[in-house]
Formats: C-alpha cells, structure tokens, sequence
DNA sequence: CCTCCATTGTAGCGACCGCTACATAACCCT
DNA sequence: AGGGTTATGTAGCGGTCGCTACAATGGAGG
C-alpha cells in the first residue's frame, strides 16, 4: 500500500462520518477537510478530485452498510418474505442504520439526473443489496424469488422515504397493511 | 389580483418547467430567470426570496401533478387495492408523470435534511396524496384504508425509486411478485 | 404638466465553490 | 552529506451563488 493509499484509508472514515451526519449537499471540500484534520488541497492531493473524493467516500458508507446490515440480520439461514421484510425495515429506521438510508436516498436521486459517480455507485448499491436479499430468500423458484428480492428492495426504500418526511406512521401502517 | 400577483402567475409556468426538465438542484435564480424570460433582479421582486420562489413552483408542479393524476385515472369510483396500485404505477412510469415524480423524490430527499421549503411542501404533498388514495380504495373499515392507502404511497414512492435508478425492471418485478 | 410611486436595468457585493501555481519542508537513496 | 522526489502550506484564480444599492424608466393621479 502506497503511502498516499494509508492516507485516503486514514482520511476515508472522518469523510463518511461528516457525510453521515450532514449529507452530499453538504459535502464540500473545506468542510470535509476541516471534518479530517486536513485541508481541501490535501483531499484534492489524495484523490485526485472530488468526483473519485466523493466516490470512495460513498463505496465506504455502502460497505460500512452492509456490514452493520449482517450484524443486525446475523441468521444466515434463508427465511420467508413476510419474516424478513418486518426484520429488514427495523433494522433500516434503527438510529445506528437510518443515517446510511438517508444519504442512500440523496445519492439516489442524484443518480437520477446522471450525475457521476452517484449514478456508477448507486447501480452498485442496489444490485449488491438485490443479491443479498436473494440469498436470504427461501423461495424455492428462482424468478420469484428474484421478484421477492425486488419486492423488498422496493418497499424498502419506499418506507424509507416516508420515514425521513418525518412520516414513520405510514411506513409503519405500509408495513401492517394486509393488501387484498 | 395585484400587478406583481399577475406577474407570478405568468412566469411560475415556465419556472415549473425548467424545474421540471432540470431539476431543483440546477434551481438557481439566474437559469430561472433566463427560463421565464426575466432576470433574477426581478425573480427575487415577484418572490421576495428564493425560498418564497421555490415554495410557488412547488406548490404549482404539485397541482399540476394532481390534475394529471385525475385525468389519467379519470374513473371516480372507489376500487380494490390491487388494480388501483397497478394503474397508478402505470400511470406513475408514465412519460407524461415521470418528471413530476423525479421532482418530488428531490424535493423529498431535500426535505430530509428539513431544509425549508421543502420540509413544509413535501408533508402537504404526503397529506394530498394520502387522502387522493384513501377516497379512491373500496375497502369499507377506515382504519384497514388508511392503511393501504399508506401502502399505496409506499410502494408507488419505493418503485418510483428503481425507476429513476434506471431500473425499472426492478419495479415491474415488485408489482408482479406474489408477496407471500 | 408634473409629481410620485411602482417597476425594471445595471452593477456589484461578499461568500462559497472546485481547483491550481508556486514555494517550502520532509524524507529516501546513494 | 547531498540531490531528488514526495508531501504539505499559502495564496489565489475564475466561477456561481443569493441578494442588494442605486439609478433610470414609465405610467397613473393631482
């Protein structure tokens, strides 16, 4: 590892932790910087430019979603949809997982224009989330399966959305609704 | 109507269109202007400020929304969840609604962070939507209603999502899966 | 006609943005 | 120890942002 390598892993955690707390439209270099114990001309020196800044910074918050995700479902073992729906929406309005849900929808939406790297990293986050939930599944026909794991994905993200309007109660009604 | 009033009125047409074709974070005063023909000397003297101004498009893509809603789903009559929730995502992916629903994923993400105005539009686009659904559901126990209109809201929101990601597949396949 | 006030244009302020030129400091290799 | 590369600080560039001071215009009312 190239010392300029040990930098960006030494710096990439502080960035997550500003972009966390205060999310991409907050994201400039000074203040992440500052957020570092650095400056935005080291930032730039280290990653080249904000594109590849902000698109480390967002691989990391993915990865570090993920892991906090497999340590708040740990049963390996594959599970039916209505069981892992219920455990996978409180795992993701929890206070330790909704910070990385809000600033997966703002990233989300900044894919929605094209805007690199969201748009490259967002297409990332989501299949990688589709295949964990495939494997999760115990559905035994594949093509539904993948349809549960699209299914999920989907309400999901749409209570999410809910939840950060400051309507967790029709999130939770979604959740509780037996849709004749 | 006062003169400035008559003024608003002629130029939130345009202002709502550039927004819509750009996106609010490409929202700022001189675009605007140069959209609507005038400057942002005189944007900032119809509105007063830009929150001002941005309330008034929103609120005007929002009506605009909902009368595009009432004509693509013009049947008056209530209906099972089912059928509602596959003609609204019809009409949702639509090319003539998409626009609208990528604006309020925006404005929805933006009003997370509880930026004004977007905190206070979004919750009265929540509220409008929830009771356009509610009223449109055949399901006769109000509680159990309301709480798939929640799920109607959701879903739509969740799938609009995958769609705006450029995976529409995703949310054709959360519509067709069997939920079990 | 002339005055007053609403409207509009011009110009620019101060702040922040991403980024860079330049000079210095620190370190490695022989 | 010295030379060359690497790392860091300082300063600032050109641009955009929301917003405003100031002056000119124009039309309605006395």
């Amino acid at each position: 590892m190239t010392p300029r390598e040990t930098r960006q892993n030494d710096v990439l955690g502080p960035l997550a932790e500003h972009v966390l707390e205060h999310g991409l439209a907050a994201a400039s270099l000074r203040p992440l910087a500052a957020a570092a114990g650095t400056s935005d001309r080291m930032l730039l020196y280290y990653f080249g430019d904000k594109e590849s800044l902000i698109g480390a910074v967002l691989a990391r918050i993915a990865a570090d979603m993920l892991l906090r995700l497999e340590r708040a479902l740990p049963d390996a073992s594959t599970r039916p949809f209505a069981s892992l729906l219920a455990d996978l929406w409180s795992a993701a309005a929890s206070a330790e997982l909704r910070p990385y849900m809000v600033v997966w929808l703002e990233a989300a939406t900044l894919s929605a224009r094209g805007i690199e790297p969201y748009r490259t990293v967002s297409s990332q986050i989501v299949q990688g989330f589709l295949d964990w939930a495939t494997a999760r599944l115990e559905e035994p026909n594949p093509i539904e399966r993948s349809k549960q794991a699209a299914d999920l994905l989907t309400r999901i993200d749409g209570a999410m959305l809910m939840d950060v309007l400051g309507r967790r109660d029709i999130a939770d009604a979604a959740m509780t609704s037996s849709r004749v």
